[in-house]
DNA sequence: CTGTTAGCGCTTTCAC
DNA sequence: GTGAAAGCGCTAACAG
């Protein structure tokens, strides 16, 4: 049916073409090559210069085979588009990459079957372990716990509490925003959010709210949600400012909405940020770098989140006992430009 | 799905086990799971329904050893950060993921050292091929062509014509930005463009001038080149204004220099597209669909190179003896938006 | 120190 | 139709 001979030019050689060659057992060159087990310096030297000689790669197939580890990952992604996947899929092969382990990757296309589809493939590959990783923060399906590897969530936490699922802290995003304004003298705040059908936009209006609160204030006008668009953040900022013209400052949930409310800002004459200060989300450096002026923001750590993803689920691999279970929320971080303190 | 009842601990299944279990011998039982040779119906039931029950998933490591190939293939990218990068690698992992190719995600970090290493890694993992991408269209080393399996570069050529290269095709973008100006009406075109190290700098300027030359015009003022940012965009056409009033058309060299533009065209009070028509490049649409107006644009339909580069991998994986080779500059595309024309 | 032996899990002749 | 046997390339006992 196939003819697996028929490999190009450069056929990789074998360890037994190696061990022939320099005259000694398989055994023995596994040894040799492997510095395992006694074998005589002038031995492994002949060895290893015939197996350099002749190109040798050991077959990481037949190692795996034997070991019953395969020293790979899956890395399951609803979505590739998103941006929030990139950051943490760089930090996990980052983390997974500085080693031995490799990364498969496959994109699901936010589709179930076919992400059962994915798993299933990833699983025939004998992974040592699988990263789920979302484009929200809502909760999504787990994939169930009897699956031979462990898992970690990543962004998007499982919806059962029993898996292990790391995700950005966005309440504390929320108050960290709120607390920097205060920090900057801003007492009349108003809040312009996104699309309210994702649980981030109602976690950072919580932590607005919660630290407005703890500050003895109030938000001025009701926290404003419908898309994650800078025409949304034009339009909303035209509003808040007829509604509340004494704003002093203004907390957005999200870059882009941010750009927008920059943009109107502008157009109606506020200085930004002697007048007006205001804060984005995501920190998106395309958006928050360029704009005039540069806009603070919360920066959700991603990469980081990655990496620690890969850590964890590094942890859970070698532990297949005891598994940490829940939802870790992960510190974010603010990045102070010039939208919210005046540049000298 | 399926559990381990059995031994709590999720072991998988294996073969030998189905067809103990199946009361037949493994080769039956591998028979009868792959559809193979010729097993009585009444056996071929009951192995199925065994490996089913139990929870068989043939070990995918095994076959490969087997058969030589491992239906899996290596991406090998320079620099996942660059948003280049991501679309092609959906377009790659869309094309082979439908099938039963499996994709490693391996990240150099722009480091020649680490790529030597994540290549020698794939080798060992035995991929049956590798689709190199880069962040810049500039031409990067080649891996050699000692390599086992076959090579495509993607957006990054590769510097030796013997290798196969997919490439967005710049100097037809230019054309293309210049030939929808011109059916615009507009003749006196200015050009702001990006970095001067880039190679797609000048690949976009030269496409520009042939496009002008051929309908006997030329570019107002001299090309302008600095940086891939807002800044230089707002900059750059406040000088290209200052010294040219009366363009009626600003072609620029990627989005975020037209965002720039945009912004300077209406600080003076010129109206877009009426006065002025501006073009930018990439399509980025976090860039495009949220300006004032919105921005006409060149598309370099990157997920349609990944597509690309995987199926022409995909035909060198089949045919180890005929390797074509040299750099294929794909087609980019025009979307129109408000920036170039008005809007009723 | 070195070689022989026995597999890892699977597919594939080739007898029965 | 079915099963025994021979490996794919490698490592890990265990003898020599």
């Amino acid at each position: 049916m196939h003819a697996g001979q028929a490999t190009p030019s450069t056929y990789p050689a074998t360890l037994s073409e190696v061990a022939r060659i320099a005259g000694v057992s398989v055994s023995t060159a596994s040894k040799a090559i492997n510095g395992r087990g006694d074998v005589a310096d002038e031995t492994r030297k002949r060895v290893l210069e015939t197996a350099d000689r002749i190109g040798f790669t050991p077959n990481q197939l037949a190692r795996s085979l034997l070991a019953g580890r395969t020293g790979t990952v899956g890395l399951l992604t609803s979505d590739l588009e998103g941006r929030f996947v990139l950051p943490i899929l760089m930090g996990a092969e980052d983390a997974f990459g500085a080693g031995q382990v490799n990364v498969f990757l496959c994109d699901a296309r936010g589709d179930t079957i076919r992400e059962q589809h994915q798993l299933k493939a990833l699983l025939n590959r004998r992974v040592d372990g699988i990263i789920v990783v979302g484009r929200q923060t809502d909760p999504r399906p787990s994939l169930g716990h009897d699956l031979p590897v462990p898992v970690v969530y990543a962004y998007s936490p499982s919806d059962d509490p029993a898996d292990l699922s790391l995700t950005p802290d966005n309440e504390a995003g929320g108050r960290l925003a709120i607390e920097h304004l205060l920090a900057c003298d801003r007492t009349r705040i108003g809040h312009i959010n996104g699309d309210p059908s994702y649980a981030a936009a109602h976690d950072r209006a919580r932590g607005i709210a919660q630290a407005l609160g703890a500050a003895g204030l109030e938000l001025r006008g009701e926290p404003m949600f419908s898309e994650w668009s800078e025409r949304w953040g034009r339009d909303a900022a035209a509003m808040l400012l007829a509604q509340n013209p004494d704003v002093d400052a203004i907390a957005c949930g999200s870059d882009q909405i941010a750009r927008g409310v920059l943009d109107t800002l502008r157009d109606l004459g506020r200085r930004v940020p002697e007048d007006v200060a205001v804060i984005g989300y995501d920190n998106w450096e395309v958006l928050t770098t360029n704009s005039r002026p540069e806009l603070t923001s919360i920066d959700a750590n991603l990469q980081q989140l990655g990496r620690e993803s890969a850590l964890a689920l590094f942890h859970a691999m070698g532990n297949a006992v005891e598994r940490p279970a829940g939802t870790r929320h992960l510190p974010v971080r603010l990045v102070i430009r010039g939208s919210t303190i005046a540049r000298r």
